[in-house]
DNA sequence: TTTAGCACTCTCAACCTTAGAGTGCTAAAA
DNA sequence: TTTTAGCACTCTAAGGTTGAGAGTGCTAAA
């Protein structure tokens, strides 16, 4: 891939701009006129052949005007993109509705997957925090009918577990109370590594429930079972590039089909840091749902204790700049959720 | 409206019928070769000009065949339709299936949704179990820092509610745990209406914890607050009335917009039964945003204490008989889960 | 290296035409 | 009275044609 000239990068620049804005393609005299370029059309229309040749752009049909090719987009996020900073004032009273829904989980999924999709206008995606590496904290057991006890496992993510055990005989709540309370002491801290030696003899009730906890943090560590929030999808499907029904079908699998985002999000995101956006554009060859979409997604959360995936899909011609700073900036808030909660459980 | 004749109640449900599997206008001579009427197409186009003159069918122009009325889905779903009952196999494979899901709300709901969108082959939309009269189970206070503590509240309906308080003194574990029991037995099987007086002298944490308490059931009782879950609508952007964009659109905004469900779900429902399936055919002129669309629902749960909706979105052709028997089998096994943790609490 | 000029290509929208489906009506048949 | 055959009529959907316009690539001059 040839080296682009300062011109050529310019040129490159106002064609994404102006197709992101009017979903059409772009013209030499239209981006002349439009921007007061000092040069003739006929310069830009040379510049435009040579982007084509190195597979910048592309011409829907003969005589059309240019649109970005998924290379182009590429190129555009990587060394052209700015980012759209949100206002100030927005971020104020987004951080605000934050801090008041502090309180729940739930809350500040669904409003981060609501601002999320008000802000960069596209389809929200958000993945609850999961403990990659859960940390016991506190165990309660509460007897209920019988041998059926309701287990209740709270992580220092703040995370709450509950339960539904049938356990071998059957218990007191005096005696579940001070199993749980002896369980609770013992594994203070623990994670999945440090959760080896039992606390107690075999055949011991304090014994079958750490069975239990271990495999629920198995699970846990697989980060099976989480919810996904999504918001937007109204927004998106207006735009015509998901007028054609096959289109939006497509989006809408990716939210459906559970192993799709999985493994979508991990294959995206390997490598990536915490704070790090990453854009998936089209598909990059490799994800035929993604054709003609792109997705921008960062993790969010606190290392080493619970994380998420927050995201955004649109059209592949959606407004990069505004996307990633969004983005970026609630996957900042919900980490810092995540991270107070963290600490205020301690 | 004219009483019809049997014949003509004929007509109308196989024109249903067959507009349902082929989405296209029903013909005189089609219907008599398909069903081997011993009528001639003369006979069955005289019936159908009837229909049409009734209000139960039109023509969607001047030479096509005919297409059934919103009116004349009424009638037919009133009238006419027989349930088409899963197969026992088949219902045997789900129920097993949500008995292994039944320690976990979250998982009965996906399963729920994922299965009811399969059965009817359209959208499902289920949402979480309400407590209607919220009564009181068990409470737990976890000091967490300083002042913080962490509220886990268990209903005799089994949900789980977790809330961070700050007191306005700091405490020990000791001295929250002593409080927590002495509530839960204070409290034990309470009900928002006998949650009237504190268990303690003002001014102790009990009676501060007390009033959080109430606060959370007073939430609760405004059915303010629950996730919905959903799936299947990648089957129903396949149906050629999703093509428009916009018709997706509106159908999505059923989903997006709580307010919207929320009013939807309350006015449909309002004098139903737990357990009765009702059926809001094509927005009945109230609601445009279920033009050309159709909604299945039923409540499901055990009768004052928790219940949730459970219903079906689809094109106003959508098949009928199978929709209100799988919205009716699901909201079935649903009331069964509700009611099951519900005993196994007491 | 840039630009004006120009022939060329291709789409899109508008228009026309035609085949065919399905009707409603009429008058005869049952 | 009800049913049916026959038929003229209406309207759509699909296919074809046309012209306007947009935007190009090339050439030759600046």
């Amino acid at each position: 891939m040839e080296r682009l000239s300062e011109r050529q990068k310019l040129i490159l620049g106002l064609i994404v701009q102006e197709y992101v804005e009017h979903a059409q393609p772009v013209g030499s005299k239209h981006l002349v006129d439009q921007f007061g370029l000092d040069v003739s059309s006929a310069t830009v229309r040379n510049e435009m052949l040579e982007l084509t040749e190195s597979g910048f752009l592309r011409q829907p049909f003969t005589s059309a005007g240019r649109v970005p090719t998924e290379e182009g987009f590429r190129f555009f996020v990587g060394e052209l993109m700015h980012r759209q900073e949100l206002p100030a004032s927005t971020k104020h009273t987004i951080s605000h509705q934050f801090y008041q829904a502090r309180h729940e989980v739930q809350q500040w999924m669904r409003l981060a997957a609501s601002v999320l999709a008000a802000q960069s206008k596209a389809a929200s995606l958000i993945t609850t925090p999961k403990s990659q590496q859960a940390r016991f904290k506190h165990l309660e057991l509460i007897l209920t009918a019988g041998r059926q006890v309701l287990m209740v496992l709270v992580l220092e993510s703040g995370q709450v577990i509950q339960q539904m055990l049938v356990l071998k005989e059957a218990f007191s709540q005096e005696k579940l109370s001070a199993s749980a309370s002896q369980l609770t002491d013992h594994l203070r801290g623990a994670t999945i590594s440090t959760l080896t030696t039992p606390p107690a003899e075999t055949g011991t009730l304090a014994e079958e429930i750490f069975k239990l906890i271990k495999g629920e943090f198995q699970a846990l560590e697989q980060g099976l079972g989480g919810e996904v929030y999504h918001d937007g999808w109204t927004n998106v499907l207006a735009e015509p590039e998901f007028s054609d029904a096959d289109a939006a079908q497509r989006a809408l699998r990716v939210l459906e089909e559970r192993p799709l985002l999985d493994t979508l999000l991990t294959q995206t995101m390997t490598g990536a840091e915490i704070g790090g956006v990453q854009v998936l554009i089209g598909g990059e060859g490799r994800w035929e749902e993604l054709n003609d979409f792109s997705l921008v997604v960062a993790r969010y959360g606190a290392p080493e204790a619970a994380s998420g995936y927050v995201g955004v899909l649109g059209p592949i011609r959606m407004s990069y700049g505004r996307a990633v700073s969004a983005v970026d900036y609630v996957a900042g808030l919900l980490s810092e959720m995540v991270t107070e909660s963290l600490n205020t459980h301690d």
